[in-house]
DNA sequence: CCATGTGAAAGCGTTCACAGCG
DNA sequence: CGCTGTGAACGCTTTCACATGG
Protein backbone atom coordinates (compact mmCIF):
# COMPACT_ATOMS: atom_id res chain seq x y z
CA UNK A 1 0.00 0.00 0.00
CA UNK A 2 2.95 2.27 -0.33
CA UNK A 3 2.98 4.91 -2.94
CA UNK A 4 5.78 4.62 -5.54
CA UNK A 5 7.25 8.20 -5.86
CA UNK A 6 10.41 6.70 -7.15
CA UNK A 7 9.76 6.28 -11.04
CA UNK A 8 8.60 8.58 -13.42
CA UNK A 9 5.48 8.70 -14.86
CA UNK A 10 5.17 10.23 -17.72
CA UNK A 11 2.07 13.08 -18.16
CA UNK A 12 -0.19 10.58 -20.36
CA UNK A 13 -0.35 8.18 -17.43
CA UNK A 14 -1.50 11.14 -14.98
CA UNK A 15 -4.47 12.27 -17.51
CA UNK A 16 -5.22 9.13 -17.43
CA UNK A 17 -5.25 9.02 -13.46
CA UNK A 18 -7.67 11.65 -13.60
CA UNK A 19 -9.81 10.06 -15.61
CA UNK A 20 -9.99 7.37 -13.57
CA UNK A 21 -10.66 9.20 -10.67
CA UNK A 22 -13.75 11.20 -12.33
CA UNK A 23 -15.16 7.93 -13.47
CA UNK A 24 -14.54 6.26 -9.96
CA UNK A 25 -16.48 9.28 -8.08
CA UNK A 26 -18.96 8.78 -10.45
CA UNK A 27 -19.57 4.94 -9.83
CA UNK A 28 -19.16 5.50 -6.47
CA UNK A 29 -22.32 8.01 -6.02
CA UNK A 30 -24.30 5.67 -8.04
CA UNK A 31 -23.90 3.38 -4.84
CA UNK A 32 -20.96 0.70 -6.13
CA UNK A 33 -17.82 -0.02 -4.12
CA UNK A 34 -16.16 -2.20 -5.81
CA UNK A 35 -14.98 -1.63 -9.69
CA UNK A 36 -12.69 -3.93 -12.15
CA UNK A 37 -10.43 -2.46 -14.72
CA UNK A 38 -12.97 -3.87 -17.22
CA UNK A 39 -15.69 -1.54 -16.37
CA UNK A 40 -13.20 1.59 -15.55
CA UNK A 41 -11.47 1.03 -19.02
CA UNK A 42 -14.81 0.67 -20.61
CA UNK A 43 -16.29 4.05 -18.76
CA UNK A 44 -12.93 6.07 -19.61
CA UNK A 45 -12.68 4.48 -23.82
CA UNK A 46 -9.41 2.41 -22.55
CA UNK A 47 -8.32 -0.73 -22.82
CA UNK A 48 -8.57 -2.70 -19.11
CA UNK A 49 -4.59 -3.51 -19.18
CA UNK A 50 -3.31 -0.51 -19.07
CA UNK A 51 -5.78 0.54 -16.45
CA UNK A 52 -4.80 -2.23 -14.45
CA UNK A 53 -0.65 -1.02 -15.53
CA UNK A 54 -0.91 2.45 -14.74
CA UNK A 55 -2.65 1.28 -11.17
CA UNK A 56 -0.08 -1.50 -10.28
CA UNK A 57 2.73 1.46 -11.10
CA UNK A 58 2.02 3.01 -7.44
CA UNK A 59 1.14 -0.20 -5.80
CA UNK A 60 -0.83 -2.97 -5.54
CA UNK A 61 -4.35 -2.10 -4.65
CA UNK A 62 -6.55 -4.50 -6.71
CA UNK A 63 -8.08 -7.61 -5.39
CA UNK A 64 -7.76 -10.40 -7.51
CA UNK A 65 -10.98 -11.68 -8.68
CA UNK A 66 -12.92 -8.75 -7.55
CA UNK A 67 -11.34 -5.58 -8.62
CA UNK A 68 -10.56 -2.15 -6.76
CA UNK A 69 -12.01 -0.84 -3.60
CA UNK A 70 -13.61 2.39 -4.59
CA UNK A 71 -12.91 4.40 -1.47
CA UNK A 72 -9.75 3.24 -1.43
CA UNK A 73 -8.63 3.92 -5.12
CA UNK A 74 -10.07 6.99 -4.85
CA UNK A 75 -8.04 8.03 -1.71
CA UNK A 76 -4.70 6.74 -3.55
CA UNK A 77 -5.44 8.80 -6.57
CA UNK A 78 -5.82 11.57 -5.05
CA UNK A 79 -2.47 11.05 -3.12
CA UNK A 80 -0.65 10.60 -6.31
CA UNK A 81 -2.12 13.52 -7.63
CA UNK A 82 -1.47 15.80 -4.34
CA UNK A 83 -5.57 16.51 -4.45
CA UNK A 84 -5.33 15.10 -0.48
CA UNK A 85 -5.23 18.73 0.78
CA UNK A 86 -6.63 22.17 -0.16
CA UNK A 87 -4.63 24.52 -2.23
CA UNK A 88 -5.28 28.02 -2.78
CA UNK A 89 -4.87 29.19 -6.11
CA UNK A 90 -5.43 32.94 -7.42
CA UNK A 91 -6.57 34.05 -10.91
CA UNK A 92 -4.76 36.66 -12.97
CA UNK A 93 -7.84 38.19 -15.70
CA UNK A 94 -11.14 38.84 -14.29
CA UNK A 95 -12.67 38.84 -17.19
CA UNK A 96 -15.07 36.58 -18.83
CA UNK A 97 -13.35 33.45 -18.82
CA UNK A 98 -11.70 34.10 -15.11
CA UNK A 99 -15.29 34.80 -13.86
CA UNK A 100 -16.05 31.35 -15.23
CA UNK A 101 -13.48 29.14 -14.33
CA UNK A 102 -13.66 30.60 -10.53
CA UNK A 103 -17.27 29.95 -10.63
CA UNK A 104 -16.31 26.42 -12.73
CA UNK A 105 -18.22 23.81 -10.32
CA UNK A 106 -15.60 20.85 -11.09
CA UNK A 107 -12.25 22.44 -8.85
CA UNK A 108 -14.18 22.40 -5.34
CA UNK A 109 -14.00 18.70 -5.91
CA UNK A 110 -10.36 18.61 -6.50
CA UNK A 111 -9.73 20.75 -3.34
CA UNK A 112 -8.85 24.01 -5.52
CA UNK A 113 -9.68 27.06 -3.56
CA UNK A 114 -9.71 30.11 -5.46
CA UNK A 115 -9.35 33.06 -2.77
CA UNK A 116 -8.45 35.96 -4.63
CA UNK A 117 -8.57 37.66 -8.54
CA UNK A 118 -6.21 40.07 -9.63
CA UNK A 119 -7.44 42.31 -12.72
CA UNK A 120 -6.38 46.40 -14.18
CA UNK A 121 -10.15 47.43 -14.13
CA UNK A 122 -10.91 49.62 -12.12
CA UNK A 123 -14.68 48.61 -12.86
CA UNK A 124 -13.98 45.30 -11.54
CA UNK A 125 -11.14 46.13 -8.50
CA UNK A 126 -13.41 45.50 -4.60
CA UNK A 127 -16.37 43.36 -6.66
CA UNK A 128 -16.40 39.70 -5.61
CA UNK A 129 -16.42 36.64 -7.68
CA UNK A 130 -17.40 33.55 -6.01
CA UNK A 131 -15.69 33.91 -2.80
CA UNK A 132 -12.65 35.65 -4.54
CA UNK A 133 -12.86 39.04 -4.35
CA UNK A 134 -11.13 41.10 -6.61
CA UNK A 135 -7.59 43.34 -6.19
CA UNK A 136 -5.44 45.79 -8.56
CA UNK A 137 -2.95 43.85 -10.24
CA UNK A 138 -0.06 46.16 -8.21
CA UNK A 139 -1.50 43.43 -5.01
CA UNK A 140 -0.63 40.68 -7.11
CA UNK A 141 2.92 39.95 -5.86
CA UNK A 142 2.76 41.04 -2.32
CA UNK A 143 -0.53 38.87 -1.97
CA UNK A 144 1.21 35.71 -3.13
CA UNK A 145 3.78 36.32 -0.54
CA UNK A 146 1.42 37.16 2.12
CA UNK A 147 -0.38 33.84 1.92
CA UNK A 148 1.99 32.27 0.17
CA UNK A 149 0.21 31.44 -3.03
CA UNK A 150 1.84 28.13 -5.26
CA UNK A 151 -0.23 28.39 -8.09
CA UNK A 152 -1.49 31.47 -10.31
CA UNK A 153 -4.05 31.02 -13.22
CA UNK A 154 -3.65 33.07 -16.30
CA UNK A 155 -6.54 34.44 -18.12
CA UNK A 156 -5.11 37.57 -19.09
CA UNK A 157 -5.29 38.98 -22.88
CA UNK A 158 -2.34 37.21 -24.65
CA UNK A 159 -0.73 40.76 -25.00
CA UNK A 160 0.01 40.52 -20.97
CA UNK A 161 0.67 37.57 -20.13
CA UNK A 162 4.58 37.61 -20.75
CA UNK A 163 4.89 40.51 -18.56
CA UNK A 164 3.10 38.97 -15.51
CA UNK A 165 4.51 35.60 -15.82
CA UNK A 166 8.24 37.54 -15.63
CA UNK A 167 6.81 38.99 -12.93
CA UNK A 168 5.86 36.12 -10.64
CA UNK A 169 7.90 35.23 -7.43
CA UNK A 170 9.50 31.36 -8.52
CA UNK A 171 9.89 31.57 -4.78
CA UNK A 172 6.83 30.67 -3.68
CA UNK A 173 4.66 30.26 -7.15
CA UNK A 174 5.09 26.63 -8.59
CA UNK A 175 2.78 26.27 -11.45
CA UNK A 176 0.49 28.59 -13.65
CA UNK A 177 -2.06 27.24 -15.71
CA UNK A 178 -1.99 29.73 -19.17
CA UNK A 179 -5.43 30.39 -20.98
CA UNK A 180 -3.90 32.62 -23.24
CA UNK A 181 -2.79 32.05 -26.54
CA UNK A 182 1.17 32.38 -25.64
CA UNK A 183 3.02 28.82 -25.93
CA UNK A 184 5.16 29.18 -22.43
CA UNK A 185 7.79 26.87 -22.44
CA UNK A 186 7.04 23.88 -19.90
CA UNK A 187 9.36 25.14 -17.34
CA UNK A 188 10.13 28.82 -17.07
CA UNK A 189 11.95 30.65 -14.14
CA UNK A 190 11.72 27.34 -12.29
CA UNK A 191 7.81 27.30 -12.33
CA UNK A 192 5.54 24.77 -14.38
CA UNK A 193 3.91 26.29 -17.19
CA UNK A 194 0.57 24.25 -18.37
CA UNK A 195 -1.02 26.22 -21.49
CA UNK A 196 -4.66 25.61 -22.29
CA UNK A 197 -5.98 27.15 -25.76
CA UNK A 198 -9.35 26.60 -26.01
CA UNK A 199 -9.32 27.13 -29.55
CA UNK A 200 -6.43 24.70 -29.92
CA UNK A 201 -9.71 21.77 -29.46
CA UNK A 202 -11.48 23.22 -31.74
CA UNK A 203 -9.05 23.13 -34.09
CA UNK A 204 -8.37 19.46 -33.42
CA UNK A 205 -12.11 18.52 -33.88
CA UNK A 206 -11.92 20.52 -36.86
CA UNK A 207 -9.73 18.56 -38.71
CA UNK A 208 -10.89 14.44 -36.82
CA UNK A 209 -14.01 15.86 -38.69
CA UNK A 210 -11.98 16.76 -41.86
CA UNK A 211 -10.37 13.70 -42.05
CA UNK A 212 -11.21 10.71 -39.85
CA UNK A 213 -9.76 9.61 -36.72
CA UNK A 214 -10.46 8.42 -33.69
CA UNK A 215 -8.84 9.85 -30.51
CA UNK A 216 -10.26 10.61 -27.52
CA UNK A 217 -9.57 13.60 -25.07
CA UNK B 1 2.77 21.81 -52.66
CA UNK B 2 0.16 19.42 -52.44
CA UNK B 3 -1.58 18.05 -49.29
CA UNK B 4 -0.76 14.63 -48.31
CA UNK B 5 -4.61 13.35 -47.37
CA UNK B 6 -3.95 9.65 -48.00
CA UNK B 7 -1.58 8.84 -44.76
CA UNK B 8 -3.28 8.57 -41.15
CA UNK B 9 -2.29 11.58 -38.68
CA UNK B 10 -1.64 10.66 -34.90
CA UNK B 11 -3.95 13.79 -33.21
CA UNK B 12 -0.14 14.20 -30.87
CA UNK B 13 0.77 15.63 -34.66
CA UNK B 14 -1.96 17.57 -35.27
CA UNK B 15 -2.19 18.80 -31.92
CA UNK B 16 1.44 20.26 -32.93
CA UNK B 17 0.31 21.69 -35.75
CA UNK B 18 -1.93 23.92 -33.70
CA UNK B 19 1.17 25.29 -31.87
CA UNK B 20 2.93 25.45 -34.95
CA UNK B 21 0.36 27.83 -36.49
CA UNK B 22 -0.22 29.85 -33.21
CA UNK B 23 3.41 30.79 -33.47
CA UNK B 24 3.94 31.08 -37.03
CA UNK B 25 1.03 33.42 -36.41
CA UNK B 26 2.61 35.24 -33.91
CA UNK B 27 6.20 35.64 -35.56
CA UNK B 28 4.18 36.76 -38.99
CA UNK B 29 2.44 39.68 -36.89
CA UNK B 30 6.41 40.51 -35.58
CA UNK B 31 7.32 41.39 -39.57
CA UNK B 32 8.99 37.53 -40.20
CA UNK B 33 8.19 36.20 -43.54
CA UNK B 34 10.51 33.02 -42.88
CA UNK B 35 11.04 30.62 -39.89
CA UNK B 36 13.78 27.80 -39.64
CA UNK B 37 12.49 24.64 -37.91
CA UNK B 38 14.69 25.36 -35.40
CA UNK B 39 13.04 28.56 -34.19
CA UNK B 40 9.42 27.17 -34.47
CA UNK B 41 10.76 23.96 -32.28
CA UNK B 42 12.22 26.33 -29.60
CA UNK B 43 9.20 28.49 -29.32
CA UNK B 44 6.94 25.62 -28.84
CA UNK B 45 9.61 23.64 -26.52
CA UNK B 46 9.94 20.78 -28.94
CA UNK B 47 13.46 19.40 -30.94
CA UNK B 48 13.77 20.27 -34.19
CA UNK B 49 13.57 17.08 -36.17
CA UNK B 50 10.40 16.83 -35.51
CA UNK B 51 9.15 19.96 -36.78
CA UNK B 52 10.18 18.60 -39.75
CA UNK B 53 8.94 15.21 -40.14
CA UNK B 54 5.59 16.59 -38.89
CA UNK B 55 5.81 19.57 -42.31
CA UNK B 56 7.06 17.14 -44.19
CA UNK B 57 4.05 14.61 -43.88
CA UNK B 58 2.13 17.40 -45.64
CA UNK B 59 4.39 18.26 -48.21
CA UNK B 60 7.99 20.16 -48.62
CA UNK B 61 7.27 23.14 -47.90
CA UNK B 62 10.67 24.56 -46.77
CA UNK B 63 13.51 26.05 -48.62
CA UNK B 64 16.63 24.41 -47.68
CA UNK B 65 19.11 26.88 -46.22
CA UNK B 66 16.79 29.07 -45.44
CA UNK B 67 13.72 27.68 -43.51
CA UNK B 68 9.87 28.17 -44.05
CA UNK B 69 7.81 30.70 -45.72
CA UNK B 70 5.31 31.81 -42.66
CA UNK B 71 2.63 33.23 -45.16
CA UNK B 72 2.72 29.82 -47.42
CA UNK B 73 3.34 27.85 -43.63
CA UNK B 74 -0.23 29.67 -42.47
CA UNK B 75 -2.63 28.98 -45.48
CA UNK B 76 -1.01 25.23 -45.75
CA UNK B 77 -1.71 25.05 -42.23
CA UNK B 78 -5.06 26.38 -41.80
CA UNK B 79 -6.41 24.10 -45.08
CA UNK B 80 -4.65 20.68 -43.48
CA UNK B 81 -6.51 21.58 -40.16
CA UNK B 82 -9.75 22.36 -42.70
CA UNK B 83 -9.41 25.90 -40.84
CA UNK B 84 -9.56 27.71 -44.52
CA UNK B 85 -13.65 28.11 -44.38
CA UNK B 86 -15.87 30.09 -42.30
CA UNK B 87 -17.49 27.50 -39.49
CA UNK B 88 -21.18 27.87 -37.61
CA UNK B 89 -20.96 26.77 -34.44
CA UNK B 90 -23.49 26.53 -31.80
CA UNK B 91 -23.51 26.47 -27.86
CA UNK B 92 -25.58 24.60 -25.66
CA UNK B 93 -25.67 25.79 -21.99
CA UNK B 94 -25.32 29.43 -21.80
CA UNK B 95 -23.87 29.91 -18.63
CA UNK B 96 -20.21 31.50 -17.27
CA UNK B 97 -18.62 29.00 -19.16
CA UNK B 98 -20.80 29.37 -21.98
CA UNK B 99 -20.79 32.77 -22.18
CA UNK B 100 -17.15 33.24 -21.98
CA UNK B 101 -16.12 30.55 -24.76
CA UNK B 102 -18.49 32.90 -27.12
CA UNK B 103 -16.37 35.83 -26.26
CA UNK B 104 -13.17 33.94 -26.34
CA UNK B 105 -11.32 36.21 -28.80
CA UNK B 106 -9.38 33.04 -30.51
CA UNK B 107 -12.26 31.38 -32.13
CA UNK B 108 -12.79 34.32 -34.70
CA UNK B 109 -9.16 33.55 -35.83
CA UNK B 110 -9.32 29.97 -36.83
CA UNK B 111 -12.61 30.84 -38.39
CA UNK B 112 -15.32 29.64 -35.95
CA UNK B 113 -18.11 31.37 -35.64
CA UNK B 114 -20.48 31.31 -32.69
CA UNK B 115 -23.89 31.57 -34.89
CA UNK B 116 -26.74 30.49 -31.73
CA UNK B 117 -26.68 29.21 -27.73
CA UNK B 118 -29.12 27.56 -26.41
CA UNK B 119 -30.27 27.20 -22.45
CA UNK B 120 -33.75 26.12 -20.30
CA UNK B 121 -33.37 29.22 -18.33
CA UNK B 122 -36.21 31.43 -19.68
CA UNK B 123 -34.04 35.01 -17.95
CA UNK B 124 -31.23 33.93 -20.48
CA UNK B 125 -33.62 33.17 -23.91
CA UNK B 126 -33.76 36.06 -25.90
CA UNK B 127 -30.51 37.53 -24.54
CA UNK B 128 -27.60 37.84 -26.88
CA UNK B 129 -23.81 36.81 -26.10
CA UNK B 130 -21.25 38.17 -28.80
CA UNK B 131 -23.29 37.68 -31.88
CA UNK B 132 -24.89 34.76 -30.73
CA UNK B 133 -28.91 35.17 -29.43
CA UNK B 134 -29.80 32.32 -26.83
CA UNK B 135 -33.06 30.08 -27.80
CA UNK B 136 -34.96 27.86 -25.91
CA UNK B 137 -33.13 24.03 -25.70
CA UNK B 138 -36.15 23.04 -27.33
CA UNK B 139 -35.34 25.07 -30.96
CA UNK B 140 -32.15 23.03 -30.79
CA UNK B 141 -32.76 20.59 -33.22
CA UNK B 142 -35.02 22.15 -35.52
CA UNK B 143 -32.03 24.78 -35.55
CA UNK B 144 -29.07 22.21 -36.55
CA UNK B 145 -31.42 20.81 -39.28
CA UNK B 146 -31.95 24.51 -40.80
CA UNK B 147 -28.28 25.58 -40.45
CA UNK B 148 -26.78 22.58 -41.07
CA UNK B 149 -25.13 22.97 -37.85
CA UNK B 150 -21.73 20.82 -37.53
CA UNK B 151 -19.98 21.32 -34.59
CA UNK B 152 -21.84 21.68 -31.04
CA UNK B 153 -20.12 22.43 -28.19
CA UNK B 154 -21.28 21.85 -24.84
CA UNK B 155 -21.55 23.61 -21.63
CA UNK B 156 -24.65 22.29 -19.87
CA UNK B 157 -24.37 21.32 -16.10
CA UNK B 158 -23.10 17.32 -16.49
CA UNK B 159 -26.38 16.00 -15.47
CA UNK B 160 -27.78 17.12 -18.71
CA UNK B 161 -25.02 16.11 -20.79
CA UNK B 162 -25.49 12.71 -22.18
CA UNK B 163 -29.60 13.40 -22.68
CA UNK B 164 -28.63 16.50 -25.05
CA UNK B 165 -25.57 14.61 -26.84
CA UNK B 166 -28.14 11.33 -27.46
CA UNK B 167 -30.69 13.85 -28.77
CA UNK B 168 -28.19 14.93 -31.28
CA UNK B 169 -28.78 14.11 -34.98
CA UNK B 170 -25.64 12.43 -36.44
CA UNK B 171 -27.00 13.13 -40.01
CA UNK B 172 -25.79 16.71 -38.97
CA UNK B 173 -23.68 17.17 -36.11
CA UNK B 174 -20.11 15.78 -36.56
CA UNK B 175 -18.33 16.84 -33.71
CA UNK B 176 -18.79 17.45 -30.06
CA UNK B 177 -16.67 19.64 -27.94
CA UNK B 178 -17.42 18.57 -24.37
CA UNK B 179 -16.96 20.68 -21.59
CA UNK B 180 -18.76 18.45 -18.87
CA UNK B 181 -17.41 16.32 -16.54
CA UNK B 182 -19.33 13.34 -18.24
CA UNK B 183 -16.63 11.23 -20.17
CA UNK B 184 -17.86 10.52 -23.34
CA UNK B 185 -16.47 8.03 -25.88
CA UNK B 186 -13.95 9.34 -28.81
CA UNK B 187 -16.82 8.26 -30.90
CA UNK B 188 -20.66 8.63 -29.98
CA UNK B 189 -23.52 7.88 -32.72
CA UNK B 190 -20.40 8.38 -35.66
CA UNK B 191 -20.13 11.88 -34.03
CA UNK B 192 -16.92 12.79 -32.77
CA UNK B 193 -16.55 13.62 -29.06
CA UNK B 194 -14.15 15.52 -27.40
CA UNK B 195 -13.72 15.87 -23.59
CA UNK B 196 -12.39 18.92 -22.08
CA UNK B 197 -12.22 19.17 -18.34
CA UNK B 198 -10.73 22.31 -16.71
CA UNK B 199 -10.07 20.52 -13.26
CA UNK B 200 -8.14 17.82 -14.83
CA UNK B 201 -5.83 20.59 -16.19
CA UNK B 202 -5.51 21.78 -12.71
CA UNK B 203 -4.83 18.07 -11.41
CA UNK B 204 -2.35 17.41 -13.83
CA UNK B 205 -0.28 20.81 -12.31
CA UNK B 206 -0.65 19.62 -9.10
CA UNK B 207 0.97 16.30 -9.70
CA UNK B 208 3.64 18.16 -11.56
CA UNK B 209 4.60 20.63 -8.37
CA UNK B 210 4.39 17.68 -6.58
CA UNK B 211 6.69 15.47 -7.91
CA UNK B 212 8.85 16.45 -10.70
CA UNK B 213 7.37 16.37 -14.50
CA UNK B 214 8.58 18.14 -17.50
CA UNK B 215 6.13 18.07 -19.37
CA UNK B 216 4.31 20.90 -21.95
CA UNK B 217 0.55 21.59 -23.08
C1' DC C 1 27.45 27.26 -45.50
C1' DC C 2 22.95 26.52 -43.59
C1' DA C 3 18.73 24.40 -42.91
C1' DT C 4 15.72 20.95 -44.93
C1' DG C 5 14.25 16.17 -45.57
C1' DT C 6 14.81 11.44 -44.22
C1' DG C 7 16.53 6.73 -43.29
C1' DA C 8 18.00 4.25 -39.32
C1' DA C 9 18.27 3.79 -34.19
C1' DA C 10 16.48 4.52 -29.83
C1' DG C 11 12.97 5.16 -26.67
C1' DC C 12 8.06 4.89 -25.06
C1' DG C 13 3.64 3.43 -24.55
C1' DT C 14 0.18 0.01 -25.45
C1' DT C 15 -1.52 -4.45 -26.06
C1' DC C 16 -1.28 -9.39 -25.55
C1' DA C 17 -1.34 -13.41 -23.05
C1' DC C 18 -1.08 -15.82 -19.13
C1' DA C 19 0.56 -17.07 -14.44
C1' DG C 20 -1.01 -16.35 -9.79
C1' DC C 21 -4.16 -15.66 -6.29
C1' DG C 22 -8.52 -14.73 -3.77
C1' DC D 1 -13.69 -19.17 -11.89
C1' DG D 2 -12.69 -14.17 -12.28
C1' DC D 3 -9.78 -10.56 -12.24
C1' DT D 4 -5.36 -8.75 -11.01
C1' DG D 5 -0.46 -8.10 -11.96
C1' DT D 6 3.18 -8.48 -15.30
C1' DG D 7 6.86 -10.12 -18.65
C1' DA D 8 7.29 -10.12 -23.43
C1' DA D 9 5.83 -8.57 -28.13
C1' DC D 10 4.40 -5.04 -30.80
C1' DG D 11 3.86 -0.61 -32.86
C1' DC D 12 4.21 4.10 -32.72
C1' DT D 13 6.95 8.52 -31.83
C1' DT D 14 10.90 10.84 -31.22
C1' DT D 15 15.63 11.62 -31.78
C1' DC D 16 19.94 11.22 -34.19
C1' DA D 17 22.88 11.88 -37.92
C1' DC D 18 23.79 12.97 -42.36
C1' DA D 19 23.10 13.34 -47.37
C1' DT D 20 21.01 16.79 -50.30
C1' DG D 21 20.31 21.09 -52.38
C1' DG D 22 19.43 26.27 -52.52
Amino acid sequence: MELNTTTKISEAVIRRLTDYLRCIRCAGEAGRDMLTSLEISERCGLNASIVRKDLAQFGAYGVKGMGYNVRDLTRQINKILGLDKLKDVVLVGAGHLGTAIIRYPGFADVNFNFIAAFDTDPEKIGKTIGYAKVYPLEELKPFIRKHAIQIVVLTVPSSEAQAIVNDLDPGYVKGVLNFTAVIFPPKQNNMFVHNIDLAKELEVISYCMKNCLSQGS
